[in-house]
DNA sequence: AATTCGGGGTC
DNA sequence: GACCCAGAATT
């Protein structure tokens, strides 16, 4: 790391700090362990000395760059430590910096990003990337309120790829210091309402010390991950159980109070077919404003209107029934004669609002030239080293991997 | 304040 | 299947 002279001793020694405001001293519940100002430095030096001892080797924790920082924290919204350990190097060697970033089609990042989820992301990140070059001459900006009005960038992220990468004193809350903010306060009710929300970021804000704040953050979030678990928390060997409310009442168990979430699933049931021409396949992209919009699909139908077969046939759906419909479906809208055999078992694809079992079919064109209307539609052939490059739908990825291979093992 | 993002891994 | 995860944006 590069000691430029213009950040002498980094934020120890800036008498203003460009942060919110401080918290006011007084608690905002009297029910809650608000820290006094010597346990909040006492605090500040346990969670310090614990994280020098207990800290992970993480990939991005190997490097200061902003940028690198950015994208881990990027890849890390609501996706665990070990999923994102494979993407980051494969992104940061891919994408080396902002300007590479930037520069790289769409297409490009999410090929990357395939199988990490909320796609979202990727096209932010690119989206942000691009307006760091524009705004910021792709120097990836320093200053709060610049990188918080990138897209895709909140308050957590800002606060986080600034502490982490700059030392700049800025609070954090996530899901690990949620639990353990919540656990030292000993707040009982619901955390994610917005009145508590207000008073866990006021807790942070009251917390972060002025020096090495992104050892703090990160200190905060291993004690928070690797002891302060959700289920049987070590706290007996918590740094901070002396300050901690729920290990003195003994309430680990009951903090954080059950979140009040009504989560309503829709059953989906699709079949998708992998139809082949000779060594290719038909797909086409998503279109934008649609969700997996710039992802790579291949014929997907929606069967549940037939659901009254479901009980009868236990093959379903993949029955007979179902597979000529489809032939007839695909001949209708596409123009296309073909032969269609059911695939492997259906798979089980559980996202946010839907429940989707997708069964899969595979077959082949007899005869026909694919429609100008489904040419128009962007659906087209596409060889199998072009699949391999370009970033498909997971459920997809994974019917055509398992296909291919057990065609290349026959 | 609730919902979406149609995620993915883990018990 | 329920729950969690280094959340953000939208309505």
């Amino acid at each position: 790391m590069k000691s430029d002279s213009k950040r002498p001793g980094q934020v120890c020694d800036q008498k203003s700090e460009p942060r919110a405001k401080a918290a006011s001293a007084a608690a905002p519940d009297a029910e809650l362990n608000w820290p006094t100002a010597a346990t909040c430095r006492q605090l500040r030096r346990q969670v310090l000395s614990w994280f020098a001892k207990h800290r992970r080797d993480l990939p991005w924790r190997r490097t200061q760059d902003p940028y690198g920082v950015w994208v881990s924290e990027v890849m890390l919204q609501q996706t665990q430590v070990p999923t994102v350990l494979d993407y980051w190097p494969r992104f940061m060697q891919r994408f080396p910096t902002v300007q590479d970033l930037a520069q790289a089609p769409i297409e490009d990042v999410l090929r990357i990003w395939e199988g990490l989820g909320y796609y979202r992301r990727a096209r932010q990140l690119h989206a942000a990337a691009t307006a760091i070059v524009e705004r910021h001459a792709g120097k990836f900006p320093t200053d709060f309120a610049d990188v918080l009005a990138l897209p895709g960038v909140g308050r957590y992220t800002a606060g986080a790829v600034l502490s982490i990468s700059q030392q700049q004193s800025w609070p954090i809350l996530e899901g690990n210091t949620l639990r353990l903010y919540s656990r030292l306060l000993g707040l009982r009710t619901d955390p994610t309402t917005s009145a508590n929300q207000k008073i866990l970021w006021q807790y942070a804000e009251h917390l972060v010390p002025q020096c090495r704040a992104g050892e703090f953050n990160q200190g905060l979030m291993e004690i928070g991950g690797q002891v302060c678990k959700v289920k049987e928390p070590r706290c007996a060997t918590c740094p901070l159980r002396t300050h901690c409310a729920a290990y003195q009442q003994g309430s680990q168990d009951q903090i954080p109070a059950e979140k009040t979430r009504k989560t309503k699933w829709e059953t989906k049931t699709e079949v998708l077919v992998l139809l082949q021409h000779r060594s290719r396949w038909l797909g086409r992209t998503i279109p934008a404003g649609q969700r997996w919009a710039g992802l790579w699909d291949f014929l997907r139908f929606d069967v549940g209107w037939l659901e009254a077969d479901k009980g009868s046939d236990p093959k379903w759906p993949q029955s007979d029934r179902i597979l000529q419909w489809l032939q007839q479906e695909i001949e209708r809208e596409f123009g296309l004669q073909c032969e269609l055999a059911a695939g492997g078992e259906p798979i089980r694809h559980g996202v946010t609002r839907f429940r989707i079992l997708l069964a899969w079919a595979t077959g082949r064109v007899i005869s026909g030239r694919l429609s100008p209307t489904a040419t128009d539609q962007g659906w087209r052939w596409l060889s199998s080293t072009e699949l391999q490059a370009t970033a498909l739908n997971v459920t997809a990825r994974k019917i055509f991997n398992q296909d291919h291979r057990a065609r290349t093992s026959r």
